[in-house]
DNA sequence: TCAATATTGTACTATTTGGTACAAAATAAG
DNA sequence: CTTATTTTGTACCAAATAGTACAATATTGA
């Protein structure tokens, strides 16, 4: 079974199109590929995309260059594509199915946002990937930036179906149109990543994540 | 004379302490610190801090490894600290004098803000000095994310010193104090650096400021 | 057992990088 | 002119970096 978003004309696919892994002839792999790919997530998250170098990936991934070089012919930057869309299979899939069959969907992402503050968050002080991604890769990195801008704009569109049905089902005061609301939500979600870094004190950054999601009441 | 501004502490000298430049024995530079220093700061923000190389900033600069290394002994990071300085110095003393000076200091940061969306803004879409610097700058340059982060509470401060006056002057309608719409806007100014970079339409991106500066009228 | 195939580990290379050392050059003061 | 001082340009170096080549290895299927 495919899931994806068509967005802008483009697929993106969300959840790995099921490989019946077909007994192959051949030498088998040492590793797995997604967890490998998890690996390499956490250091890219951890220390940038520039800043990660390929040796620091690879003893992450616990593979040698012999198997990187194969599994990712694009070197860094097919990997870093791919850890995106791993990103977003484990983080957004989740939520999306939680907006379409919550009770609140409103509630939900209030408390989405309200669940960054607390030091227990699995975001932390990483900020978003897709953020990140954004400010830190080079121009000459076109692609893999308009991947990113692609993937916030899936967050983006997911804000705009709670939005949708939270007004369906009468819980949002508020007469501003859902993909008006999204577009604040996702640039709350961009300021609040930066913010968090030079705001250590977690109770002013709940006192403004509060003020801004006065929007959605 | 001496402006600064004391933060939590520290104090941060925004305005060149003017040196009389003493005739000193010696041969003379060839180039001038402050131009160098915009040159190297062009670099730093198109190419973000990590992937502007020593190489990269000298050529831009126009000097030689000798010259570079005898002037900012601290290579790239003190490079980076009295760029800050500059971008500070450029940019937040002028905002600074004309909040505490103009007619509408409440209007001043609105305008200040819509001024963002247009062609010819100067900050473009290379985003905040600052908050890239959060982004980009490895958690091993601990120092420099922290002076970042104290700019960028400067800039908050000037919001904050904009709001106290438009409130003493009766120009705005909302009850929040001072403090709490300087980190609303500081959170907004974050948020519109990464938005504008996965979002470029610019009618888009002006709504979206104009419902965010809805808190200020 | 043997052929075909896919994966692995290592050795190697070329380039970039950040940084040092130091002699040559240019100035002021005596 | 000489000395002291400061800056400059270049040559050099060691480490990191990205990537290739290829023989050895481990598997499937005939």
């Amino acid at each position: 079974m495919k899931k994806y978003f068509v967005l802008n004309g483009t697929i993106l696919y969300l959840c790995r199109v099921e490989q019946n892994k077909q007994e192959m002839a051949g030498r088998p792999k040492t590793y797995d590929e997604d967890t490998a790919l998890d690996e390499a997530v956490r250091v890219f998250w951890e220390k940038g995309y520039t800043n990660a170098s390929a040796d620091d990936l690879l003893k992450a991934m616990g593979i040698g260059k012999g198997s990187f070089y194969l599994a990712f012919r694009g070197g860094k930057q097919e990997l870093f594509e791919k850890s995106m869309k791993r990103v977003v299979e484990q983080n957004f899939t989740e939520l999306r199915n939680a907006v379409a069959t919550c009770e609140d969907p409103v509630q939900l992402i209030r408390d989405f946002f309200l669940g960054l503050t607390g030091t227990q968050s699995p975001i932390g002080n990483k900020g978003c990937y897709f953020g990140n991604a954004l400010v830190q890769i080079s121009e000459s990195d076109a692609g893999l930036k308009l991947l990113a801008s692609q993937y916030l704009k899936v967050l983006e569109s997911i804000f705009e179906e709670a939005m949708q049905r939270g007004k369906e089902k009468g819980l949002l005061k508020s007469e501003l149109a859902p993909p008006v609301l999204a577009s604040y939500l996702i640039n709350l979600w961009n300021g609040i990543n930066v913010t968090r870094r030079m705001e250590q004190n977690s109770d002013r950054l709940t006192e403004l994540l509060k003020l801004n999601l006065a929007v959605i009441e």
